[in-house]
DNA sequence: ATCCGATGTCAAT
DNA sequence: TTGACCTCGGATC
């Protein structure tokens, strides 16, 4: 599920259902009783999101306070929140974290970060993250700072969340298809116009993401192949150009799609049309 | 029943 | 660059 439009669905979500409410908490796997503990009876009165890291402010008091505490989720490449309406079913499996309001219950597992962090520790986080195309306060120019400084491969940097933050394994390569960008191409290559074009890109389609909870970046496409397929849904629940479709054939040109891992990932592209 | 992969990241090598 | 970790579900035997 999780690249950074799942974690600000997540952020809003939350907020909807729990938010200016106290709330019950429980670890029913046991690893995190602790903050489970500290959670339970307070009230949650912030949600954020920045990248793929989630956090919720807990506030005691009858306001909120510079010394509340806030949890701090990372869903790592499997973690999940499964939510629903009262009353709370009896956790299956593994729940890391069980969350339950008057309105809504949440439950959390696989997660690769779940903890109990400070303010100051929240703020090192958002220091060490580049910009994210879903918050109001990203500056692009600093990703451009690092990119273009960079000889390192576009295909890297796009997941070095230092750089950006919020772009996973999807909107990676759907992104380079849609600006014709090979993925190997030096940062320092890039050229400014074409992270001008990639930047909104992005911010229009992670928002989208947001939306609909998933990830869909083929929006109008007319040639003969498109038009003929029965529409191809991936497991992710998106229509996508390349995202896991190796060897299949490009939804533009028709030459199959190639693949490699890069970055520790399998990235997917079309060399004919990227380049 | 078992294997394997998955929209991720970190530490160790 | 690799392995470890978190958990589940689908493919394979």
């Amino acid at each position: 599920m999780p690249e950074g439009h799942t974690i600000h669905r997540l952020a809003r979500e939350h907020k909807r259902l729990f938010g200016g409410r106290i709330v019950a908490a429980d670890s029913p796997q046991g690893r995190f009783a602790e903050g489970a503990a500290l959670i339970t009876g307070s009230r949650l009165t912030a949600t954020d999101a920045h990248g793929k890291h989630l956090f919720h402010r807990y506030s005691r008091g009858p306001r909120a306070t510079l010394g509340d505490p806030w949890l701090h989720v990372h869903l790592g490449l499997y973690g999940e929140f499964r939510t629903g309406r009262p009353p709370a079913p009896a956790p299956v499996g593994a729940v890391r974290l069980r969350l339950i309001g008057e309105r809504a219950w949440t439950e959390l597992r696989g997660p690769t970060a779940c903890e109990i962090v400070t303010a100051a520790d929240k703020a090192a986080i958002h220091a060490r993250l580049g910009p994210d195309p879903l918050r109001a306060d990203a500056d692009p120019e600093r990703a451009w700072k690092r990119i273009s400084a960079s000889r390192t491969e576009i295909g890297r940097l796009l997941m070095d969340q230092e750089v950006l933050a919020g772009v996973g394994n999807v909107y990676r390569a759907e992104v380079l298809f849609r600006h014709g960008v090979d993925p190997h191409r030096p940062g320092r290559d890039l050229g400014h116009e074409t992270w001008l074009a990639m930047w909104p890109d992005l911010v229009a389609l992670m928002t989208e993401g947001v939306r609909t909870g998933r990830i869909d970046t083929v929006h109008d496409l007319h040639t003969p192949e498109a038009m003929n397929r029965p529409p191809r849904v991936d497991d992710h629940g998106g229509e996508v150009y390349v995202y896991r479709r190796s060897a299949m054939p490009c939804l533009v040109c028709e030459t199959p799609v190639s693949t490699e891992v890069v970055a520790g990932r399998n990235l997917f592209w079309c060399s004919a049309c990227q380049s």
